[in-house]
RNA sequence: GGCCCCUUGGUCAAGUGGUUAAGACACCGGCCUUUCACGCCGGUAACAGGGGUUCGAAUCCCCUAGGGGUCACCA
């Protein structure tokens, strides 16, 4: 069986969105499943809107997300050049071919006549398609344009009356009559090749088997596909997975939140996660279980096991996933990830000055909190900001025999602070106190903290210290003794 | 509007003619625990509707409805 090879082609208008990431990654995991290589191209040919940060800003986040490629425009090979705007001398060949062969011809109609002829169109309630005026100039008519100074663009002859099938991966064969399609423009009248044209020459003359692009594209291939025929191409393999939909059903867009994936790497999401997150989202696994690590992924990826219907992005799934994550990783490792949100936090200084033991102890406290990395500055703030009361905690503090309690508890606090310690003297002082655990854990933590939920106890006494607890009793005292 | 795709719980989804219609997220309840979270256990909840085909349809066919995509000198 020939090589499989795929390609993720994004347009560099934007940074890279959950949607392109999918494609991506299915691409990737198709040709890694198959080991078949992959070709990164730059889709450029959008002058308007293209700019080059945004072609570092995606290859950056396919990297972050885990994503490589054997070929592209970063990393070079043997199909180059990468960037469509820097093949424009190739597409020019090929469309030179078409004139020739009678298969395309020059179009000068304003950008006003056709808006105009698209809406009586509309009007009327036929299809929006272009006449084909042009079609048929006569060879004077044509010199005459060109004398004006009209620069031409390039349409596509579509052959009448035929049925174009594609022969999708996931959806099954899929049938299109021409009748519906009016003649497109390959080449802008700039001399820029569109779309279809481009991602036609470029696909067949890299040697792409296999394309695995999102439904959108679908309704595109027919016109595709009349191309690789004229062109005398061989026509590669194609698979169109479903579209990404936003809360509402409608395709996901900024509109949604967060879409790029920029934006959940700084928020903390884990790459492992997103990859594990994205992969799920359109395609399942065969066993029961969901979190995945990418190597499991890797190995059992395939196309059979992509899903038809479109599917919604579910934030609450990917926190879950994200979650179990940052579950997995190592102490060590957790340290390190967490580490640059708190330093950006306004908690910078005081984490610098923690010292590693207690910086330690304190990502051990608030790991099972986490959701994302940046929710470790929020939860940190109970260690790090003095007390701040609140009105359920006031309450607890007001019952009987409390003041003594504390009393006795930073009089009888032990010369060592390590967690362990500090657990075994507060049993103890549980079992001095007769009171039951909970009216001695929970004063204290109301005291020290000012707040009735939080990391184990121990935890903070031994972050703190004895200094600290002590100081923060004695404030809590004063608040006591002031009402 | 034409063409095309899609339709199993709120969400992601398994399922390919015979199942008590999985599992996960979310939600609710319980347990664990010095609190919260974590964890564990349990629960509510679905085959869009209508016709066929068949001894038997979530599964096959048709129609209807709903959603989406596309019809650019955007990709």
């Amino acid at each position: 069986m020939k090589k499989v090879k795929v390609r993720f082609a994004p347009s560099p208008t934007g940074p890279l969105h959950i949607g392109g990431a999918r494609s991506a990654l299915f691409n990737y995991l198709f040709a890694k499943r198959y080991d078949g290589e992959m070709v990164l191209r730059i889709e450029d040919t959008d002058l308007e809107r293209s700019r080059p940060e945004y072609e570092k800003e995606i290859i950056d986040s396919l990297r972050w997300l885990g994503i490589s490629w054997t070929e592209g425009v970063d990393i070079g090979g043997d199909n180059g050049p990468y960037r469509q705007t820097e093949r424009i001398s190739v597409y020019r060949e090929y469309v030179e071919k078409l004139l020739a062969s009678g298969q395309a011809y020059e179009c000068f109609c304003s950008e006003e006549e056709l808006e105009k002829e698209r809406e009586e169109l509309l009007a009327k309630g036929e299809m929006v398609r272009y006449s084909g005026k042009c079609r048929y100039l006569t060879p004077e008519e044509r010199e005459e344009k060109l004398k004006q100074g009209i620069k031409p663009a390039i349409r596509f002859k579509v052959p009448d009356n035929k049925v174009y099938v594609v022969n999708d991966l996931v959806r099954g064969k899929v049938a299109f009559e021409t009748g519906n399609i009016g003649d497109f423009i390959i080449m802008k009248s700039d001399g820029i090749p569109t779309y279809n044209f481009a991602v036609v020459v470029d696909d067949a003359l890299m040697g792409i088997t296999h394309v695995i692009r999102a439904e959108e594209h679908l309704s595109n291939t027919p016109r595709q596909l009349m191309l690789y025929e004229a062109l005398n191409f061989k026509v590669p393999e194609f698979a169109h997975i479903s579209l990404i939909l936003g809360s509402d059903r409608q395709k996901m867009s900024k509109r949604h939140g967060a879409t790029s994936l920029i934006q959940y790497r700084e928020k903390g999401y884990l790459p492992e996660a997103m990859y594990n997150f994205l992969a799920l989202l359109g395609w399942s696994p065969e066993g029961e279980e969901e979190i995945l690590t990418p190597e499991q992924i890797n190995k059992s990826f395939s196309l059979d096991r992509v899903s038809k219907s479109p599917a919604v992005f579910d934030l609450d799934k990917l926190n879950h996933i994200n979650q179990q994550h940052i579950k997995m990783l190592s102490l060590d490792r957790l340290k390190e990830l967490l580490r640059p949100y708190l330093e950006a936090s306004p908690y910078g200084e005081k984490i610098a000055s923690l010292g590693p033991e207690k910086y330690e102890l304190l990502v051990m406290a608030l790991r099972d909190y986490l959701v994302c990395l940046s929710d470790i500055v929020e939860h940190a703030r109970i260690i790090l900001e003095d007390i701040e009361y609140e009105d359920e905690a006031l309450q607890v503090l007001k019952g009987e025999h409390i003041k003594d309690l504390l009393l006795q508890f930073i009089d009888e606090y032990p010369p060592v602070d390590g967690v362990e310690e500090i657990k075994q003297y507060m049993k103890s002082l549980v079992k001095k106190t007769k009171l039951k655990p909970k009216d001695v854990f929970m004063p204290i933590r109301c005291a020290l903290s000012g707040k009735t939920h939080g990391p184990d106890l121990p935890y903070l006494i031994s972050i703190w210290g004895r200094e600290e607890v002590q100081r923060r009793v004695r404030k809590t005292l004063e608040i006591i003794d002031r009402k």
